[in-house]
DNA sequence: AAAGCCTTTGCCGACGTGTGCAAAGAGGTG
DNA sequence: CACCTCTTTGCACACGTCGGCAAAGGCTTT
């Protein structure tokens, strides 16, 4: 256990450097001498110590991956992309589990001392000096998913565009009075998409309302609902997450109302399960492979520059036409 | 950027091996020495270099947590409880998606080289050599929600148990033609639960048929109890996971059937969305907290004593009653 | 065959840290 | 004050690897 250089270098009669030399890549080696080196190291099981070699190439390959939503199903599909993304270009996720007792500054000295090269933020809101403690670090921070702020590398979708996008949409349907129905009114998707719909929505002659739930959850997402349909309702909600319009939509069920010719519904983010046919959103779709893509580029061309300034990217969306918006009349 | 253990030995004017001391538990320093140190490193922001210390220490704290299925919602809610069980305990994540494209063998090499110290494999099916490539290497593998070899550490439910369970439980509501839908019939689980399913059913006097998924999704459910209700139908079925329920759920009242009343489902896993209004499974609950902190700790078990014989954890699981299944009779 | 060039090889000193060992210091006892 | 013991400190080496440097080797050219 353990079979390290110089136990290969032994076995074929070379020196050690001349068995670093078979296992970096680019490095000056003679086809004799490889195939020397690579049969001894064959025999013996070696392959070279990760840790060991970041001691001198201050390269470790490895990132951060922290995201503190772990009740979404929508970040299984997020955490699929990242893990496969990073994999395939040689990267390694730490996972973080940012959720809510644990302390942000722990996990930012956690990160810091494993040596990650960069930092993949996948959440709405990027806890206080997050960003910053890893910039002063030397350390390349991606937010996925958030809000741009011209410090930190961002990529994701426009927000006030989205928002803007569900009103166009359902004024385009027919519907007049609409309501918004928001995650936790503190989280900057909420407030952007708020802010898109509303503009949107009055530009083109609607009356709008708006609401908060709890969190970005079906029970939240229910219990909201529940509360609208008590009051005067609107004719047709934008919820600003599918998992939301979820619950949203089990609360229109529960009260009889038919979707979407009693109410009209329309989510964000177009998940896999929006498209189960037991649920069948009409959503927006995010663009999930394109932003995580581009998260994992950005944080590799600061790898290879510093210094360059903080980047935004953001991809465009599109609506997905399913069962909960009734046809453009 | 990177201060060092030098930076510090020098600004407080000491050796090296006194800050070393002061950063490693156990170690003997003087109250005076102690607070020297810290004042110098605090003002230079220095944490030790975890990499390099596990070079010495031949300890990583890193373990490999690894899985092949990214779709099934309920893997979310076990990263959930793994990362936070792991980082509680001081341990860190590298996370690995084992998808069917990406070869087992490049991934053991990989956690190798990282030198982890210890291997989750959340998986029902662990791939061949897998785990014995890890203990030959002298690294801890837990195979959770896996079938007991006697060969590795497996933590899970007993499935066969599960599967009378479920056959207990549908013929002492009344039900007597009973039907199995399995996952993929490779699966161990999948075999396991029609084993013990059968066996009880017809111990009791049941009527079993049983096919299989063509995997643990939502579309592979639904697809399959579409085949079924194609056929004459047995009065009521046992599904194998939650995800797949839902599937089969959603082709039963597609087809106008009325659960529990036409048909009856019991489902497996209780995950969360079980409990959703909309979906409102009876089904039988695994106790994944029961399961994730014993696999941490079989783990850390075995960094004890990494010569101890292979053990075997399963939980007892208990029946969740919601809609899809009629009462007791 | 000698000279010149380019490739290949080995030596040695990093990288940032832990730890055994011996020296130095502190504190108590006679 | 001398002696002994226990704690604290510093020195030096080790962990597994990379890479600069110079020596050695191979090949072509004159």
């Amino acid at each position: 256990m353990g079979v390290t250089l110089s136990d290969v270098a032994l076995k074929a009669g070379v020196s050690r450097a001349a068995v670093s030399r078979t296992f970096t890549a680019g490095a000056s080696v003679s086809a004799k001498m490889r195939a020397r080196v690579e049969a001894a190291a064959q025999e013996l099981g070696y392959s070279p110590n990760l840790l060991a070699r970041s001691l001198t190439t201050r390269k470790t390959q490895l990132v951060g991956l922290v995201s503190n939503n772990f009740h979404n199903p929508v970040f299984l599909q997020i955490f699929d992309l990242f893990t496969k993304g990073l994999q395939e270009r040689g990267l390694r996720p730490l996972l973080v589990n940012l959720s809510d007792e644990t302390d942000p500054a722990r996990s930012v000295q956690m990160l810091r001392q494993y040596s990650v090269e960069g930092v993949i933020v996948a959440t709405s809101h990027l806890p206080d000096g997050f960003a910053r403690a890893f910039r002063d670090a030397g350390v390349a921070v991606v937010h996925a998913f958030g809000r741009p702020t011209g410090q930190t590398d961002v990529v994701g979708i426009d927000n006030v565009a989205a928002g803007q996008m569900a009103a166009q949409t359902l004024i385009a349907r027919g519907y007049r009075h609409l309501g918004f129905m928001g995650g936790p009114e503190q989280a900057s998707t909420t407030q952007d998409r708020l802010a898109g719909f509303t503009a949107a929505a009055r530009a083109l002659g609607g009356v709008v309302s708006h609401s908060f739930a709890g969190a970005y959850s079906f029970e939240a997402g229910r219990a909201e609902m529940t509360r609208l349909l008590a009051c005067p309702r609107a004719e047709a909600y934008f919820c600003a997450d599918d998992v939301l319009t979820i619950g949203a939509l089990s609360a229109t069920q529960a009260a009889s109302l038919r979707v979407p010719d009693d109410l009209g519904l329309i989510g964000l983010n177009d998940m896999h399960m929006a498209a189960w046919a037991n649920i069948n959103l009409t959503t927006i779709h995010q663009p999930f492979d394109a932003i995580v893509s581009g998260a994992i580029d950005l944080m590799q061309d600061r790898f290879a520059d510093p210094t360059r300034a903080a980047q935004t990217r953001l991809f465009p969306c599109h609506i997905v036409d399913r069962g909960t918006l009734r046809a453009p009349s």
